[in-house]
DNA sequence: CATGAATGAGGGTTCATTCAT
DNA sequence: GATGAATGAACCCTCATTCAT
């Protein structure tokens, strides 16, 4: 990985993160990365190829907060730490989030395996509760969580933290 | 309002909402609208001007369920009918939202006025209830009322109406 | 037919017939033809759409040519006229001729029908003088005709009439 | 010439000759080769300079058979080996001419030496049957033999060689 | 009101070529 | 000798928009 391709996928993930994937030209990409555009197109093979790489390199480094979540035992820990994801994020993970969620919107989904995997785990943990319906307890939560990113990442809310402690009385996490 | 006007209405909001405002090109509009490309910018000057049209049009057909809601007085009905929204819309109501919530993905927010109507009276909800925090409480109850939108407008759920109840079940409303 | 139309058709048979029609970028047919380079995508889709339009005119303006000779009943009079066509090309045709072979060196070979129409005429000519092998005769025939366009196509050569009267000579006609 | 040269050599032949000189690219050629991009420019300094030495080449490879020609004397014999010449290429040579021919139809004319020295044997051959006008003779003769190069090279005809046949016959050789 | 021809800027992408290593 | 990162011009094509009819 030389330095101008990081130089590529910083400027890439930053303006895909705030303008959306469509309304971003290689071009701008380029310039921001102070680079040729040819040069995209050299490493990444296409604009597209660009955006799986960033979603490949995001999902890597999520991995390690992942199995951090997957290795708890303790049901209300488990959920604790899955709803603190969205209040815990620095500048780069919230930059991959907002691609991850913007996405979405436009048709070209990308399957994200380590949402499934959250899930899981939060299914489980519901079950070692001993809720009766677990799965449609974990569906809610999830709901929620997105609810959660949607107001960080959109919203940039001055009182994340008290919301955030309203989220976990609610849970009694 | 022609006929032709309403026709490239429909088709405008259909496709923003499926592939979002960027990824539509004014010539699909008219070619589903059945209509040529120039009348487009006779009846609504720009892009730009037509998404302000269906915005507009958006708001004035919600504006009685807002209203609705708005005449409400007893904190958890209104609550009710608020977290209900999501599960309660029809077709053209699911494009005007998914519309509005791509948009906001996407750097040209809209400034969506009734949005704010909704939390100032969920605000007044959890105050009635004598909650010490009625803001912070507001503000999380709007954050799941996202995280629902997102849930149907975006995972088309076979099992909305049981995720419905545990939410319900979650206000004790 | 717009008039910017058949400009474009123009400029692109001359500008493909000189140079070939991968070294002729769609730029440099709409600055011969006075237009903007978007006008030749609105009418003919593409540059590959653009070349199939061309070709489907050329066919057209040769079709009363082509069937003027199906007409000839004679079976010298057939091959004279057949082994005439060459040297007698206006501008026009010859651009058509000169596009019409020098794709064939590019791959992207069209299947023109009437050189198969020419070819079944000229093996009936054969059939009718009484030749045993009337296919082995059309088919060195028609090797000929190629020879005889590659030359006046390529070497634009003053002394084509008596190299005319020479190929009469040879097949007595 | 190093090893790797001469893959960039024998790989450029191949492609120029299906697709054209245009339509391939130094990155395919690399590829096909095996080799790096930049090998060729270090090599061959541009596309161009590539072209040229393979003309060069196969002129060379030419030289032998040619000169073979050029040494008979009874004119039946040369004008049977120029005749001859379509019809007995390998592969090697077929990827040579096809690339001469196709440069023909694209500007770059490279002009080439051997052409002129055959087409001079067969004016002296057709000199020394006799003929009042050998020079046209010889025109109409190199014409045909320019025919059966397309025939054979554009067409890849199964019955070659009862055309050969056909053709000898018609010039009594 | 309505069309569709026409535009020019900009889109993603490929190209031949250079150069540091 | 050989690589492959890097460039910038040019490629084909699409876009929102205008305007004569």
């Amino acid at each position: 990985m030389t330095e101008k391709q990081e130089k590529i996928l910083n400027s890439a993930i930053q303006l895909f993160a705030k303008e959306g994937y469509n309304a971003v030209s290689t071009r701008s990409i380029a310039h921001k990365a102070g680079v040729s555009e040819g040069l995209i197109f050299r490493h990444f093979k296409s604009k597209k190829g660009l955006l799986e790489s960033l979603l490949k390199i995001g999902e890597q480094r999520l991995e390690k907060t992942i199995l951090s979540i997957e290795e708890l035992t303790h049901p209300k820990v488990i959920l604790k730490h899955v709803i603190s994801l969205p209040f815990n994020m620095d500048g780069n993970q919230k930059d991959f989030w907002k691609l991850c969620y913007s996405l979405g919107w436009q048709i070209e989904t990308p399957e994200l395996v380590f949402f499934d995997r959250l899930k899981n785990k939060v299914i489980s943990a519901f079950k070692s509760l001993g809720l009766s319906d677990a799965h449609t307890e974990a569906s809610a939560f999830m709901l929620i969580l997105d609810g959660a990113m949607v107001y960080i990442l959109l919203k940039n809310p001055q009182n994340a933290f008290v919301i955030y402690e309203a989220l976990l009385e609610k849970f009694q996490l």
